[in-house]
DNA sequence: CTATTATTTGACAAATTTGTTAAATAAATT
DNA sequence: AATTTATTTAACAAATTTGTCAAATAATAG
């Protein structure tokens, strides 16, 4: 459990506490008892907050936009890699709970900031959805899909990944349900997601029984 | 413009700078300048941040969720309480633009506090949602559906229509999107989202051409 | 065992923020 | 015009938070 030296503990506390309550939610002092030092020894590795905040921040966004663009970048046909960005989606998000909702917070309140951390290492979002528009329209060529938008794929994709993570405690008490029921609910996503989207999009095969 | 009395103009101003940075975020003075006034007199209209901010937060959850309720517990078909819905939101977050983060983010990062605010008046989430469960059951003995669970048919609906507007930095990135130009793709998912669920959950009819 | 490095302690300064207050001024009401 | 009410000013206290520092202590390496 200790096996980690005390830069990666605070790098891991400050991960869970800026998470659990946003930048201006954290308090250094939350982050040092997280780690189990002390605020000095916080400072002392990290100038400041906003410092350590920007490793995590990052750290946090391309550990999960990278998957996203692996996927994407593959050669996998559509319908792999709608399945495949709704698996990873969702195993991101529970293997990390506060992860949409600390990366959606972040952006939405400080969208210049964030967004020029983002870039930093994305080579652009631009250009990983182009890609998906490209498979979008292969799959149209090929026969295997209706005409679709594929903004508003893209969009229904990623929303019924990650939204239900980001409503987690309103759709918990909608529904009654207690952490490991919410988990086995969202573990059910990952097939009923892409066979909703599959089905709404694919070709209607008039020689179907 | 300046219809509005101090007090309305405060809450208005409040509700501006708490949506736009969250409770932590949101500084008394920063509501004052919005509002057009000084802290003195803020402080002398509503005592606290605190209090203020739970006049606001109420307010715009309860405004929020009653429109949903209002749908859900009319006597409409299934198909309309889809199409409802999913207009109720997007014309929601079209006209409150943090709304949907805002909410999101207290609720995350307070789930206890904040549940209570909104059970206040809600007269149950849970509730809301058996009545849609009940729709949806009644459609599927109608034979209008297939046998689809509720619960993911409705974070499929809520998914799509709110997830856009949390996510509205990203996907404005990642589509090259001006801000007038996000809102004409959200007034299309006000069709598109209804068809598309529709689609997926219909009853196949086989003897169509 | 010694020297170096890591960590703690406790104190503190500086900045920020919330909240209060008394007195002055402006606006509205009678 | 006189009086009441609304608002501003400016100063301040209290609390919170970030960040620094020097000295003490613990842990590790040579």
């Amino acid at each position: 459990m200790s096996e980690l030296n005390t830069e990666e503990k605070i790098l891991q506390a400050a991960q869970v506490v800026f998470s659990k309550t946003g930048f201006s939610g954290a308090r250094m002092d939350d982050i040092a008892k997280e780690a189990g030092i002390n605020r000095a020894l916080l400072h002392y590795y990290f100038r400041s907050k906003d410092k350590l905040f920007e490793l995590v921040f990052h750290k946090n966004f391309l550990e999960f936009v990278e998957g996203v663009m692996n996927i994407n970048f593959s050669n996998m046909d559509l319908f792999s890699k709608i399945e495949a960005v709704v698996n990873h989606q969702i195993d991101s998000n529970i293997k990390n709970p506060n992860l949409a909702s600390f990366i959606l917070h972040e952006f939405n309140t400080n969208p210049e900031v964030i967004l020029n951390i983002a870039k930093n290492k994305t080579n652009g979002l631009d250009k990983l959805f182009k890609v998906f528009e490209q498979s979008v329209e292969a799959a149209y060529q090929q026969n295997l899909i209706e005409k679709t938008d594929a903004r508003h794929l893209w969009m229904n994709i990623v929303s019924m990944s990650m939204f239900p993570f980001v409503g987690k405690p309103i759709l918990s008490e909608a529904f009654s349900l207690n952490q490991k029921n919410f988990i086995k609910l969202m573990e059910e996503r990952k097939k009923i997601i892409p066979a909703f989207i599959i089905q709404s999009i694919k070709k209607i095969d008039s020689n179907e029984k």
